[in-house]
DNA sequence: CTTGGCACTCTACGTTGACGAGTGCCAATT
DNA sequence: AATTGGCACTCGTCAACGTAGAGTGCCAAG
């Protein structure tokens, strides 16, 4: 009886400061919700919940502010995910639906998201480590460089430049690429190491070199490296929350600069599957401990995965940034299946 | 002699309250700077000034601040580009030199930019309508889906799929191949559409809706929207001046966010050589009449050609935003060049 | 366990008054 | 004719002060 009022007077809580985005009083709960009692026994609760490191107050008599514990354990237990409406996910699949091509799906996807959520959105390309080769050329640029491009199953094109030190003749390259092909398509970007291991042997060692190079470029478009790619989008949304609470945006902004620290954040997802929710200081990136990260995986049917997500401030809506994020990781998966 | 010194109490004026970011007043003037007047003599020049509306007051009995068009008078009169030293020269050579591909060398040059001012860096992708086609490949993904992928020789790859209604025979999509190559490769890319006017003419009726289609995908590719790219960084940069002045960042934001303002502001560049200055309101862009944005012309000895800038706020360095900001297109030309 | 009452603590806000920076104007000087 | 010192005036900034109001904790009564 009395625990379960004291979670619902988090929920409370939680709700008011998240609408409001100021400290929430005993009085002013009594007033917007329907609990059914009276201020006295509301500060009863609150001085429970503050013992239990839930919810804190800014400074001697002022409201309630919720804890990154207190949301926590409100996302945890208190909290659904808010589904779209209809109209929103119409929205999403046709607006999604018109891209032309893989860098136009994420593309969308971060507008999308930035717009949906309102707040930053970040979107990682599809994983190349499940993805096969499915077609593999090399070029003349001119007689002493070549370019190497990778094509995989995902629709995800890789190309990077070789130098060589000597001319190279054209049967030569020709050779080359045909017993390239022979030996990657359709391999699983994860064994073209081995694939190529002895790969020069086949080559008169005055060749060797230049294949060797080609071996090595090819492994760096294929290595995990390639996948390190995030879009950033809604940086703007940053700047509503200046003058509010302890959000300086500087280093969020800088942070959010750095695509390593962006992979971090859509990195570290646990092996369940659904929505992620990090909360303040859980994300262990420096600048971004008064922000809250929500992320999804989303997955091209297990060819390739690769997570989506938002980051905003702790007091964020939940429910509706859940179900935002989830939603769209749900259509892109789809898009991409379908292409 | 008159006309001289008030030129000299512009420029102290501005390069004043570009360092302390304050209304500079006479007295602070004349001790700032070895004029050899009074400040009387100051307070008759700048009432002078103000008549001619170089520089205004924020109220009645404060410092001047200049305008706008006291800036313009500045840059196109009073101040010069200032060069980097060697060290910073030598540091933007090696770090742009590491640089794997096209990719790579815009990512670099961003940050460079914007490290080197320490302002919003945007760079934009060499201009494909100079380019030409070095090579074309045509790749079967499944049974009905192509992709298309066009190299120039400025090394960018461009790629884009296309749905055919029935499977597509391989022998059909070799003889698509080799006819595109003899068409396309070495022409410029402004000329492809030329190129494919009746290129369909070539094939059997039933097979035509497929050469339409991929006609209509190669197109795209080389169109002028393929080089409608820029890369934007630094961001962060901005929230230095949160507090200050009246530069709310979240309009500067959402107007970055924009490719399509971005390509206006790079764009936008009239016939003459060297670094433009475009101050204030003479950015026709919504949201960035209080930002100044410097920028000039990168080429590839002729090939290929785009621009590159940086976008801060109308109190800014002018000589050295423009001497970075010249150095590094400088050295960006020569890199694309050796590659 | 709940509730009303009460004293207490702070913050937010508006008022007030000095202070100082800066100006414009004028008469005197060179 | 240009420069200069003097002077009155304007205004924004800042600190000090006081008040109003929101919110709390505690206690005694229901």
């Amino acid at each position: 009886m009395l625990e379960e009022r004291r979670l619902e007077v988090l929920r409370a809580i939680v709700e008011d400061f998240v609408s409001t985005h100021e400290p929430v009083g005993s009085k002013a709960l009594v007033e917007r919700h329907s609990l059914g009692v009276s201020p006295a026994t509301i500060r009863n609760d609150m001085a429970a919940l503050e013992d239990e490191g839930f919810i804190t107050q800014p400074h001697t008599s002022a409201g309630r502010v919720p804890t990154d514990r207190g949301y926590r354990l409100f996302v945890d237990r208190l909290s659904g995910v808010k589904p779209l409406s209809t109209a929103e996910r119409r929205a999403i699949e046709s607006f999604l639906g018109e891209a032309v091509d893989l860098d136009d799906v994420m593309q969308r996807t971060v507008r999308l998201l930035a717009q949906a959520t309102k707040q930053v959105a970040m979107v990682q390309y599809p994983s190349l480590t499940r993805s096969r080769v499915r077609h593999i050329e090399l070029v003349a640029l001119s007689s002493t460089r070549l370019m190497i491009i990778v094509i995989a199953d995902t629709g995800r094109v890789d190309q990077r430049s070789v130098e060589s030190s000597v001319p190279v003749e054209e049967t030569l390259l020709a050779d080359i690429r045909s017993r390239l092909s022979v030996a990657l398509v359709d391999k699983p970007f994860a064994s073209v190491g081995d694939e190529l291991a002895d790969f020069d042997q086949a080559f008169e060692p005055h060749d060797r070199p230049l294949v060797t190079a080609i071996i090595a470029a090819a492994l760096e478009t294929v290595s995990e490296r390639a996948d390190e790619r995030v879009v950033l989008g809604g940086t703007s949304h940053l700047a509503r929350y200046q003058d509010a609470f302890p959000l300086a945006i500087q280093p969020v902004l800088e942070a959010l600069e750095e695509q390593g620290v962006l992979l971090r954040l859509l990195g570290e997802v646990p092996t369940e599957s659904g929505v992620t929710v990090r909360i303040g200081a859980e994300n262990s990136v420096e600048g971004l401990s008064s922000t809250s990260v929500v992320t999804a995986r989303y997955a091209r049917s297990d060819l390739s995965m690769a997570s989506l997500g938002v980051v905003g401030p702790t007091h964020m809506d939940y429910a509706g940034t859940m179900g935002a994020v989830q939603a769209v990781a749900q259509y892109v998966s789809k898009i991409l299946d379908g292409q």
